[in-house]
DNA sequence: AGAGTTTCTGCAAACGGTTCCTGAAACAAT
DNA sequence: ATTGTTTCAGGAACCGTTTGCAGAAACTCT
């Protein structure tokens, strides 16, 4: 056969620490030393190596020196999708804390897709972080979850650790720091306010079985019906995405189906609720006048449409998945776990049911 | 049938090729040239070999790897900040781009600092990526200008490129990919929109001189009011950055200091028109009742609001640079230029003027 | 059966740094 | 002047892969 240099991007070669030595008239260990500022150094030699180093713009391959040991520290975190406010938020949160303590930050998105998230830790943990941080639902049967509680026992083999932020525990023996939200308190909360303003038929919208998120919330609408002791109508809950699109696309269908059969909707995610109003709004249904809204999460749409929702401290939960991953590299034991709660904020978009 | 390795093989070191070497009773050249396919092995040596790193869970070290110059490719995308939906879309363009063509993409936050961008870039340099995107806007005195010169040359000399999307070049000799919005073509399409429907008072939102993208909205709005006739009032320019919250203040302080002395307003972006809304609506002026807005951007908030905005390809953004960066790889030549237009999306919140 | 091929496998040299170990100046103390 | 101590710089052995080169085994063909 052919050689198989197809596209082979010429000799583009960079500088090394032996042409900066050189350049210097020293040996390499001693420009080595004295870049790493780790060892006492002539202030000639010093001066000397800088101006080399200066003059040919060097800049050490950082796999090399990782293949020392001295790699420099990094982060990884994965998340869905990086459009969607609630993930950037945390994000935002873990490339704050992970700067705060010397950290590159890199993020990968998995679109929701269990496979793509597996092949994306697979290919974070070539780079050796000091953490992998998996934000986000996602559809874990139990073939997922063999592969990654192997993945995180491989991980902790070399040192590093797997951070899961808003999603159930692996395994008892899976090792693994849990951040987790309340969703279930935070839809309880929800739910009940709308209980307590005389509503009865509360519409859910953005079930989605098998997925956490959706499930803890509406575990905590169900959970607040029955503690009001409202009977459970299960062709209120709507199954939909947490996609805006999705709110409305739900909202219209329900509307289109006949008259209301609900006064108040809770919906799962702040987009969703801003899609359903939208399709209340073009209905010619007023909010709260006519129809109860709440939504979950107090996200930027929230505040221009006077959406009554649930607060949750999503940048926190990005600092708190690193602080604890970091004070368990460095503390040992078993692995943190730790609850982040959620309150409910209350705005214009929910009025007492008149009868 | 599953087998579980629970062997503490001491310290936190990870396996090596040279395990599964001798696990296999093979040589590491075997090894490797087993796993990464490029050469013909006997299926007896291929099975030994591939249960070998199935029992160690062997994952190759991803650094020893690349030293050898048989890197992955992966891009890197440098945007001010991920919870702002702009660049959210910009890198979600870059990532999905990336991936269809084989890439990881790793994104890092500058935060909108000169210094903190130099930096990063400085850091993404040594992973040795095949190209680094910077998006967004930065503060580029001459200082900043020089260095990032600099990098730009050195990134090329080891095979990299360096793309600037939605800013201007850096200089002529620097080499880099450019990827530009149409900020002035679509502010003048914004501007000329509320000139036709009457408006002549028109308050520009969000003036930040010194940052490109501001500066080449505000352009825009200077030369359609002057290719209508209308004398421009440096008066109606209010300062302020591209933050919602900032929206408010300007409106709000504009509000406090006297009756409006405009009947419309150009935002500088969609997030400073939903400040600006509220802003409004709390003083009790109505839109488009008694103000026209519009907004820049055609992000989330913008459709909840009914704003009229301007659209712009944010994803599309990101794709063409991992695209042209590429390309460029492949082809060689003088760096690629391209500009993106921008059009308007007419919604609710323009009307035209009675007087 | 021996020569000529083909097929596979192993040795060892890179890749670009870091760092242990050792030796040579430089300086201080006898 | 000689010895003892520091201080600083260099040689070379790694780190975990890939891969050129060469040798061994298996196979084909007179």
């Amino acid at each position: 056969m052919a050689r198989k240099a197809s596209d082979n991007n010429g000799g583009k070669r960079q500088t090394t620490i032996r042409e900066v030595a050189e350049r210097a008239g020293v040996s390499v260990a001693t420009v080595s030393r004295i870049l790493s500022g780790t060892y006492p150094a002539a202030p000639a030699t010093r001066s000397k190596v800088m101006r080399a180093v200066e003059e040919l713009d060097y800049v050490a391959n950082h796999h090399a020196r990782a293949l020392q040991g001295t790699t420099r520290k990094s982060i990884a975190i994965i998340v869905n999708s990086v459009i969607s406010p609630h993930y950037a938020h945390v994000a935002q949160g873990v490339q704050t804390q992970a700067a705060e303590d010397g950290r590159l930050c890199q993020i990968g998105t998995s679109g929701g897709d269990a496979e793509r998230e597996l092949a994306m830790v697979q290919f974070m943990r070539e780079q050796h972080p000091e953490a992998v941080i998996l934000v986000g639902n996602v559809n874990a049967d139990d073939e997922y979850k063999a592969r990654m509680s192997r993945y995180a026992h491989a991980l902790a083999s070399v040192g590093s650790r797997l951070v899961l932020c808003g999603r159930p525990p692996l395994g008892p023996d899976a090792p693994a720091v849990v951040v987790e939200y309340d969703n279930t308190g935070g839809a309880f909360a929800a739910t009940s306010h709308l209980l307590s303003n005389g509503h009865k038929r509360i519409l859910f919208l953005g079930r989605r079985p098998g997925y956490t998120t959706p499930d803890a919330r509406i575990a905590g609408y169900r959970n607040a019906l029955a503690a009001h002791g409202v009977p459970h109508d299960p062709s209120l809950e709507v199954d939909g995405t947490f996609e805006r699109y999705e709110g409305y696309r739900m909202m219209r269908s329900r509307l289109a189906a006949g008259p209301p059969d609900f006064t108040a909707a809770f919906a799962a995610n702040d987009q969703i609720a801003a899609g359903a109003r939208q399709a209340l709004v073009e209905h010619g249904l007023s909010i709260p006048g006519d129809v109860s809204l709440i939504g979950f999460d107090d996200l930027p749409p929230a505040a221009d449409i006077d959406l009554t929702t649930v607060y949750q401290p999503h940048e926190e939960l990005g600092r708190t998945s690193v602080r604890l991953a970091l004070e368990h590299a460095r503390n040992g034991g078993p692995p943190p776990h730790t609850t982040l709660g959620a309150h409910l904020v209350i705005r214009g978009s929910v009025a007492p049911l008149v009868k």
